[in-house]
RNA sequence: GCCGCUUUAGCUUAGUGGUAAAGCAACGGUUUCGUAAACCGUAGACGCAAGUCCGAUUCUUGCAAGCGGCUCCA
């Protein structure tokens, strides 16, 4: 183990220590080292304050400045449940730990249930090299039904130095969160009278929608798909049939009761196209010969996210998918899931984006028949074709266990944005079960009916998150063919409006997105709004401009690039835009 | 949903048991300007609802929204 994470452990415990003295009833929960520092979860009388913290924070650094050392004991499971007989989940623990002995470890009064390793002595802790930061609620084992305990986060690191650095950090990363920069920028809002997590796009934040969009459509009909459009609500018997809605019913708007001459039915608000898409599939007899079928909609889905569960775009009720389900055959399925993951390689390159971890998610056998659906051969089945198709491309992935759909494995991509926030944005997944329900069939060359595989992808994500995405990766500086407004028209003085006009107009005819500054401010002030709008070019126009008919060109962040004429910048920045730099 | 916190003008912030201050933005005027903030003026706010109190933006409670986590997820 690296020292550092010795040291965050260490601390833990010296935090369980303070805490111990300053709350004496507290009941300890666990403390490990995490990414930059650690925490510790406690079940206290009383809620705990910010001012706390201070209080607890300079209690640990007395008990450090004592030089208290760590030592190890490996004891019997009795004379353990003796020591820890006023800590109900520590004796919880030591009943699970398998063997006959447990070790703690004692540092000064403070005797905790850990396998370590630790710091030798609180010596080797640098005095200002840590902080705590927050008071968070967590749940004993992560499981929601269990208590919820107190958790209290600290952040550590060797030198104070470092601690620094990431401070520094952390506040960069608020000036990008895409919360901030998404109102800053006027991209998207949110209204009480909408409701939570239902955003609204701003013209801004519409222009970015229409050209993912085209970005999309463009290279899905370039891959042979066709694009369908399905309302936004459907009966419950669909989801009954789809299976869904014992897995989803949590997630899904509480559905309307319509009546008609007397007859209730039940209707839902999708939160998925896929079953929507199955019945396109299903509308016409298919033969072996229309597969594969790949249909693709931008579709508006509605889920019921928990309310803490929201986060700006990035998790939110209402989303809009870059969605598709290809229908194949079996033999088909190798080459339609490569293409799919090509799509996604394509995808990235085109927004920057390096860092990206595919995760293929599996089944797990305790979950058949509950979580999953129960048919182990076709699971079995289908995740050996996924994995032997990753090994094949020498496709870099991670497995895990226990998180696959209802209906079958996937590949969720995961990426960072540049202030280090980690997310799901893309999802591929197999579904070998719900066409078999909707009874779903194609006549093979053989004559035989048979039922497709399906693959539902998303390398777009939804336009929320992956808006979102992009917003904290490009730190709102987006790229000229993404950019809100791509150019800036600026008449130096009042004098030259005229003439910026007649520029902006042109720029529109060739379907570019300008704006003008015509407001009765300096030259340096119109400037500087424009760049902090971050749009990427500014044309300058003055009374050399009016006689040379040309513009004079300032790009984002570079400043003055000097006159061309409106032609020669028209043509550069088409070129810009059609290599999506 | 759970634990904790927050909510003052469009934004960022100040402040008070006797209805509130400022900067930027907006609007009006002056200025007509050469690459990141001209000048003068005007208007605009205590999240919502109950309670305590002579009086609540301030205290209490509830609700809503947001934030940090947990859980969950595209």
């Amino acid at each position: 183990m690296e020292n550092i994470e010795k040291i965050r452990h260490s601390l833990s415990h010296i935090m369980a220590s303070a805490v111990l003295e300053l709350f004496p009833k507290a009941k300890l929960g666990i403390g490990p080292a995490i990414e930059n520092g650690f925490y510790y979860d406690f079940q206290l009388q009383r809620p705990l304050e910010e001012k706390d913290l201070a209080e607890i924070e300079k209690k640990m650094k007395e008990l450090i400045s004592q030089k208290i050392k760590f030592e190890k004991k490996n004891i019997n499971k009795r004379t353990a449940k003796k020591l820890f007989a006023v800590q109900p989940y520590k004796l919880e623990l030591i009943k699970e730990l398998p063997g006959d002995t447990v070790s703690t470890y004692t540092s000064g009064e403070f005797v905790d249930l850990c396998k370590g390793p630790h710091i030798k002595s609180t010596k080797e802790i640098t005095l200002n090299s840590f902080k705590l930061t927050k008071v968070a609620g967590a749940y004993w084992k992560g499981n929601e039904k269990n208590k919820m305990l107190t958790r209290i986060y600290g952040l550590a690191f060797e030198t104070e130095k470092e601690l620094q650095e990431h401070l520094k950090m952390l506040e960069e990363a608020e000036k990008r969160d895409h919360r901030k920069l998404g109102k800053d920028l006027k991209i998207f809002t949110f209204s009480d009278f909408v409701g939570p997590g239902l955003p609204l796009w701003l013209p801004n934040g519409a222009a970015i929608i229409e050209e993912i969009e085209k970005l999309g459509k463009d290279m899905e009909t370039k891959a042979g798909y066709l694009r369908v459009k399905t309302p936004h609500i459907a009966k419950e018997i669909m989801y009954k049939t789809s299976g869904h809605l014992p897995y989803y019913a949590d997630t899904m708007f509480p559905p309307m009761i319509l009546e008609e001459d007397g007859k209730k039915t039940k209707y839902y608000l999708k939160a998925m196209n896929c079953p929507h898409h199955h019945q396109i599939f299903a509308a016409e007899p298919r033969s072996y010969r229309d597969l594969p079928l790949r249909l693709a909609e931008y579709g508006t889905c509605y889920r019921y996210e928990k309310s803490g569960e929201l986060f700006g775009l990035m998790r939110v009720r209402s989303m809009e998918m870059n969605d598709a389900h290809i229908y194949c055959t079996e033999d088909q399925f190798t080459n339609e899931f490569l293409e799919v993951i090509k799509l996604y390689l394509e995808y990235f390159k085109i927004f920057g984006i390096q860092k990206y971890v595919m995760r293929f998610s599996t089944h797990s056998k305790e979950g058949l028949g509950k979580k999953y659906i129960n048919n182990e051969k076709l699971w079995k089945k289908t995740e050996d074709m996924v994995r032997a198709t990753l090994l094949k491309e020498k496709i870099p992935f991670v497995e895990v266990k226990n998180e696959a759909a209802f209906y079958g494995p996937k590949i969720d991509v995961e990426v960072w944005s540049a202030i280090g926030r980690e997310f799901t944005l893309a999802t591929n997944q197999v579904d070998f079960a719900v066409p078999e329900r909707f009874g779903l069939k194609y006549t093979d060359s053989d004559g035989k009916e048979k039922t497709p595989i399906c693959i539902h992808r998303a390398p777009l994500s939804t336009h929320e998150r992956l808006i979102g995405f992009l917003i904290e990766h490009y730190a709102g500086a987006f790229p000229l063919w993404l950019s809100p407004v791509q150019v800036a028209v600026i008449p130096i003085s009042e004098k030259h409006s005229e003439y910026a006009i007649k520029i902006a107009k042109e720029l529109k005819e060739k379907n570019i997105r300008a704006e003008i500054k015509n407001e009765n401010e300096t030259l340096g002030k119109k400037i500087r709004a424009a760049e902090m709008q971050k749009i990427p070019y500014l044309l300058i126009l003055g009374d050399k401009e009016i006689s040379a008919n040309a513009v004079a060109v300032r790009a984002r962040g570079k400043g003055d690039m000097g006159q061309m004429t409106l032609d020669a910048f028209i043509d550069k920045i088409k070129e810009e835009i059609i290599k999506k730099q």
